[in-house]
DNA sequence: CAGTATCCTTGGAGATACTG
DNA sequence: CAGTATCTCCAAGGATACTG
């Protein structure tokens, strides 16, 4: 029931949850959540990894992903720095879902072109 | 086929499934999918299902997702118009990811909270 | 009812430069 | 190396008005 004053349902348009979901599918997030199920990485090599995200969106993303409990981030005071971002049990749970969510895109990848070239075709034969 | 020059991967930057991810996961893509696994919806009931969405993103979203083959619209040649908008099968097997990635978050909540409470304690404590 | 067209605002996102 | 700070800009998104 609707008894509940916090439901954490994300339809409830000022609840954490729309918060969570949106840092963890966002742009950035879900692919840097997607890297870092394959291991720790440093933040240069994230920046390598995730082909296209600027300095500051990354530091950005992880911050979010950081706070949110998702993204444990190590830091070894050394010089250089060296600072290693991986996985909380709790982010590889949720990665794992973004992850499973990219690959059936992936492999359903030809579907869905098709349809797009369809919805296209026949807009284009039914306008002009 | 050269197997790997339409690679799909979502780390690559150009390829269409970033485009189909963002728009399955989009703020309001999300809601759209999850609300029409609950069934087939008419325009005005997704709007007030979907709290906050303007009429131009609701019609902006769906025509994006029924261009991917995940949303069905249906037009009822009667006055007042009548369009229903329900999942494609593809539709539905996506919309189920979103929904399980929605449904973790929600059953995960007070954890992820709490991991933001001690985040932001932590950063008042050390700096100010 | 189900949209489209228009305008307008805001903040998301990139580039750059600097620091510890 | 790993960030932060600042600036700028474009486009996503909302509000409104109109149409079939």
């Amino acid at each position: 029931m609707d008894g509940m004053a916090t439901t954490g349902d994300v339809y409830d348009r000022n609840c954490p949850s729309r918060q969570i979901a949106s840092h963890a599918t966002s742009q950035w997030g879900g692919l840097v959540l997607g890297k870092l199920l394959e291991g720790k990485l440093r933040f240069s090599e994230l920046r390598r990894a995730v082909v296209g995200v600027s300095e500051k969106m990354l530091a950005q993303t992880l911050q979010a992903l950081e706070r949110d409990g998702l993204v444990l981030r190590e830091v070894h005071p050394v010089i250089p720095p060296h600072v290693d971002y991986s996985l909380t049990p709790a982010g590889a749970q949720l990665a794992a879902r973004v992850r499973g969510l990219y690959d059936w895109i992936e492999d359903n990848l030809p579907d869905l072109c098709a349809a797009r070239d369809a919805y296209d075709a026949k807009r284009a034969g039914t306008t002009v």
